[in-house]
DNA sequence: CAGGATCCGTTAGGATACTG
DNA sequence: CAGTATCCTAACGGATCCTG
């Protein structure tokens, strides 16, 4: 891994892939809204929320916005009434798929056993 | 990828693959540890302190604590004085490298761009 | 050496109500 | 429809000091 060079030097996990990485996927629900948005692009807010459940609107937003600032997702705004926006991943979250494919399958396998 | 079934009706993320894997490897340092521990098992507990640098004894103890309670992390403890103790990866813990090497590259070649 | 015990500040995220 | 605006709380993690 390039982890190696941060061996006893690390001061801001923030600075290393594994802290950038957590700091990107890391909130509560973006894994399962990237995993959604992959499923079926692009999706509009309330499609979304609906097809969670358990989150807020302001949970909800709030996580998009920051997907958005790190350049995972993108939000298009329809200017229309009622207003229409459509999410959508970015080529930078397409290529975390196989990745997050790898979490969930481990998750699958080790979230009910010990 | 498994999370299908949880389309529309995830109550607790927690429940979900992706909510079970980052309650068990979501902490701050909880990857970079995994990591370390990868590298050179079995390690000591002031040798990992050591090799991160800027994380608190508290915390280290407390990270190793949670990853040992999710059967990540072995604790084995040589009844001497001074006291030691060894760390390392549990069997469940090494399924997730390959992963957790995914995670890394990906944070390596993002991080430094949009 | 390997921690435990406290105290404490930040903040992510939930509940609820309201709006262009 | 797609959010904001507030308010609020739990808990994660840092700082510091102490100990078997």
């Amino acid at each position: 891994m390039s982890m190696a060079e941060f061996k006893g030097k690390v001061k801001n996990v923030q600075d290393t892939p594994f802290g950038y990485t957590l700091s990107v996927i890391g909130g509560k629900w973006k894994m399962v809204i990237i995993y959604l948005l992959a499923e079926n692009q692009p999706v509009r807010f309330n499609d979304l929320k609906r097809q969670i459940g358990a989150i807020t609107f302001k949970t909800l937003s709030s996580q998009l916005k920051e997907l958005e600032a790190d350049g995972m997702v993108t939000r298009k705004e329809y200017p229309q009434v009622p207003p229409k926006v459509e999410y959508s991943l970015t080529d930078k979250a397409e290529s975390l798929l196989p990745v997050l494919e790898g979490l969930c399958e481990w998750g699958t396998k080790n979230q009910n056993r010990r």
